[in-house]
DNA sequence: TTACAATTGATAATTATTATTAGAAGGGGT
DNA sequence: ACCCCTTCTAATAATAATTATCAATTGTAA
């Protein structure tokens, strides 16, 4: 794998943005500083990264999908709302995957945890509107 | 919400099945009965459903939602070959989401668990396949 | 019955992503 | 520096899953 110019930006831009970005987030941002790249482009280095285990793929239930700069095994949880992503600190030695293994013949290769819930700014936002309401 | 015949043979369908088909899996063994239906009918009555708390919306990662005739928390384990989802027996205590809450301000409303690994008819594949380049 | 809201089938539109392809670039070996 | 080969890119088309639109139909209740 060459590490192009195009790839070395959209690594660069995704482990600052120190956030969970989505493919078109990040074409975003980038274009900023290589306004010619394509949006193809972005999702197949992150494809790339990703395979090499460079960058961390989120597939969270339903929706797009989103990078992570961090690459430990850890677990997240999204806003029903505005969609963002966290981490969250969950003890991952809770589960373990042996003994759930036998169940119905899986050989089990990992496992996530995917909490949901209403973010802070998004309850603020719901409390203001409330607030609002009452006058 | 009325009962009509379209959506009483999906809900029968998907009960009958004690599968988690997706949407368009559904569409095909419904078709058999109604064959007329709308595979926008399809799709409509199942969300519909599943608002009403009727069937359950599995949105495993990545992939087609598919729908569950058992309504009681669960969680999954689905295959990476072959895309079958099957209920896993995890106990759902290990997990406090109260715990974990404080972490970034959320109010979490809920959380799942989903196990990946490869699923006792496609590891029997793997096997006969290997078997197979031996000789 | 009439009146109205809920629902349907057909189809268009949307969203996210992957595939295709012709051309550009990188980097040895000479 | 030049050639060759592979990898990569931009632009665009194609695909897959789902949702939106809308005219026509149906169920129900006054
Ligand atoms: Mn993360
Ligand atoms: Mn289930
Ligand atoms: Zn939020
Ligand atoms: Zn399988």
């Amino acid at each position: 794998m060459r590490m192009t110019s195009q790839r070395e930006i959209i690594l660069k831009e995704l482990q600052d943005s120190h956030q969970h970005l989505s493919a078109d987030e990040l074409y975003e941002r980038v274009k900023k500083i290589m306004p010619r790249i394509s949006l193809a482009t972005v999702y197949r280095n992150l494809e790339t990264l990703s395979e090499a285990g460079i960058i961390g793929k989120l597939e969270i239930s339903g929706r797009q999908k989103r990078f992570d700069f961090d690459i430990h095994p850890h677990d997240h949880i999204y806003c029903l709302q505005c969609h963002r992503v966290d981490n969250i600190d969950f003890d991952r030695n809770l589960v373990n995957p042996a003994e759930v293994a036998s169940d119905k013949g899986y050989q089990i290769t990992g496992y996530r945890v995917e909490f949901k819930g209403i973010c802070s700014a998004c309850r603020r936002n719901q409390k203001k509107r409330e607030d609002g309401d009452k006058k």
